[in-house]
DNA sequence: GAGTGGTCTAGACCACAGC
DNA sequence: CTGTGGTCTAGACCACTCG
């Protein structure tokens, strides 16, 4: 059984969606709500709570409560998940993805990855890179580096199908990510997998994915062909 | 008189970053702080919910409520605001940050641009580019479209000062903001004014704004010089 | 079973906006 | 002043984890 507050949140939501609840007028008030689903008033408002970091809704005090303008626009690509992980998620709707291993050694962690991942320079790590295919098209290059103690066992296996879905059989759970993007120019190993000229641009993203108690869990350079789309990033107050 | 949750999740956040709170062990049970605080335990839980959200502790059901490894790492990079707007402000703390103004222009939007702005085609809109120097050097070229219904008397000086410090100032508040970003091949006008190569690669940020309730305040193209840094993205779950 | 966080009640008073 | 959301109380029971 569902919280009630997720239950009342989610009718309030499907009633927004079929425009049951107008986008030009107010939410019926906090007391209303309470009195129709039976319940007392906090309750009401850990749903509308729920509503507003979904973006769907929002309140003003002394005015009521209301409905964002581009909800619908948002949601499009506010799916959950769609850019948490390799940034794969973003493409698997247009088409077939797969991964190609380029390479998967084991060695110590240089200065910057010690720092990234809050590790020692003793913790030895995976090193691995990745080329991703659509529909058999190269699409990026990902090098990733991963602390062996968090993920025993990760063999070569895991890196073709999913790396995460191996994370979380170890019952790790994924709470964010780190990113920083650049546009670079494309270096020898990118020309090769990637099949782009020297005149080219890449995309470069380079990030931490942490656990959900901050442990890093990798730090990764990614790099993208120009012409396959890009990073989506939504930012909500 | 600031709410007394925000007066105790201001004070939990003091003891955590003081070590007062090791972050080896879980903080005290919400029955204990709401004791210390002479307070009621849902108090407590708003002010624990607070620091949740701010991304610094994190709770287990059944084991207690802990500090996040990684805190300290992501509040360098998390400042609010420091990348709502045009992301110029992510550069102002390196030197002196400059506008010219390429081109200052009203027409009636295009099919793209009618769609991402939620308007008509017979909304008249400013669409201008913007050349922006950080210390005199190019940094990024910007060409931005905004309604005039919703910015009524914008001028140039406002483009060479700040185009937000101007909404402010008519009440409007930025909610937050929607981008996709990509390399991309420069463009002629992006060789002229970056002064790049043709094989240089250049960050686009197509990028949607949205005020308080939704309503696209701007939608922009910005291009931003390879050699000068990157768009940082923290997400957290 | 004991201890923790998660949810919920039925009220109360306060702060803010609009008439 | 009225109506709205914001905060707060003092309890209650449930769900989960661990010894």
């Amino acid at each position: 059984m569902a919280a009630k507050y997720l239950t009342i949140a989610r009718e309030i939501k499907k009633r927004i969606i079929s425009q049951r609840y107008p986008a030009s007028s107010p939410l019926p008030d906090q007391f209303a709500l309470a009195a129709e689903f039976q319940t007392s008033r906090m309750t009401i408002q850990q749903a509308i709570r729920q509503l507003i970091v979904e973006g769907l809704i929002y309140t003003r005090q002394g005015q009521g409560t209301f409905v964002r303008k581009n909800f619908l626009q948002l949601s499009q690509w506010d799916l959950p998940g769609s850019d948490y992980f390799g940034a794969t998620k973003t493409w698997e709707h247009l088409g077939t993805v797969s991964s190609q291993v380029v390479r998967f050694d084991l060695r110590f962690p240089n200065e910057k990855e010690q720092s990234s991942l809050l590790i020692n320079a003793d913790a030895p790590v995976y090193d691995f890179v990745r080329l991703r295919l659509l529909n058999g098209e190269p699409m990026s290059l990902d090098a990733t580096v991963m602390p062996v103690n968090l993920v025993p066992g990760l063999n070569k296996g895991h890196l073709e199908s999913s790396v995460f879905q191996y994370v979380e059989t170890l019952g790790l759970k994924i709470m964010g990510s780190y990113r920083v993007v650049r546009a670079i120019k494309p270096g020898e190993l990118e020309q090769q997998h990637l099949i782009c000229e020297a005149g080219d641009p890449v995309l470069e993203v380079e990030q931490v994915i942490y656990l959900e108690d901050g442990t890093p869990l990798e730090y990764a350079h990614c790099h993208y062909r120009y012409d396959h789309g890009g990073i989506v990033i939504v930012n909500n107050g």
